[in-house]
DNA sequence: GTTGACCTTCCCATGATGGGAAGGTCTACA
DNA sequence: TGTAGACCTTCCCATCATGGGAAGGTCAAC
């Protein structure tokens, strides 16, 4: 199988595959004479289990310890379960902070009148305008690494 | 003001700061004859709007955007409240798929002994062995060339 | 006159992905 | 036999916001 058949098979584009390899997440592709890579039934297994893995959100990172893991008929199921666990965290605490702010934007668009008027609390909020009353700045202090989810594209 | 006291009264860091000017989301800062930069309180007060706005997720793009508008006395609320509608939107959908992501790891992680034995339903699901009859050989056969990936930790 | 805390610009790296150029290879078809 | 075009190859660039760090200039305190 050539690399468009097996991205086609897999669902990993033909440039995620080159990519892929480059980074030692998959074994590097036997080659035909014309420099060609060639894929047999156990690379598109596992590119589909990349893929899939992906599609759960895990990092390269965790998908090269996952793998392993596989390919290891040894393994406990602790040390999988674990890297799962791990990623649910991180996962539930993107989350939190994301709707933290969305609580905090929908309050604030609440009572944005939204109209040709100029006066908006929303502006008044980022300005740094006195707020009318109780404080809604709990929207999560780090902004850092909220927003990076995968399939996103 | 140099750059280090304007980072500190502004929480935003020194790199940043020169980060955003070079974007050309805030002004080129004045420049002392020894070719500091040299920030005032308007200044700063730009740097706490972008603080703030980052923090509730809007991309440097949307931060340009509600800047403008911000020194638009003119402005109609109704597009700065557009843009926070669409990053709501966004936030949203972002949150929608990753807790598509922690039901369905929950509820595989749920099922996962997590002990000293091999099986895993994690791993079957991502090695795409049919769910839940059966077929439990299968997925350990693979094991056999445990030892072809280089990524290793 | 040295130390050390600043400042400057410039380059590099991140993570996962896509775009695209320049050039090689193979197949189908006139 | 020639050629079109659908593939493949490698290499470089861009994303988005952020930090790290090098090499070198400036300044205040001791």
């Amino acid at each position: 199988m050539k690399i468009g058949e097996a991205a086609e098979a897999s669902g990993v584009s033909a440039k995620m595959i080159r990519y892929y390899e480059s980074i030692g997440l998959l074994a590097k592709a036997a080659r035909r004479d014309n420099g060609y890579r060639d894929y047999d039934a156990r690379d598109i297994h596992d590119l589909r289990f990349i893929k899939r893995a992906r599609t759960l959100g895990f990092s390269v990172e965790e998908i090269t310890r996952l793998l392993g893991l596989w390919r290891d008929a040894a393994r406990p199921s602790r040390e999988v379960k674990a890297i799962t666990a791990a990623h649910i965290e991180d996962l539930e605490a993107r989350i939190a902070e994301m709707q933290g702010m969305v609580s905090a934007l929908m309050h604030l668009a609440s009572h944005c009148h939204g109209n040709d008027r100029p006066d908006c609390p929303i502006l008044d909020e980022l300005g740094g305008a006195k707020p009318p009353q109780g404080r809604s700045a709990e929207a999560g202090r780090a902004a850092s690494k909220a927003s990076r989810s995968p399939a996103r594209g």
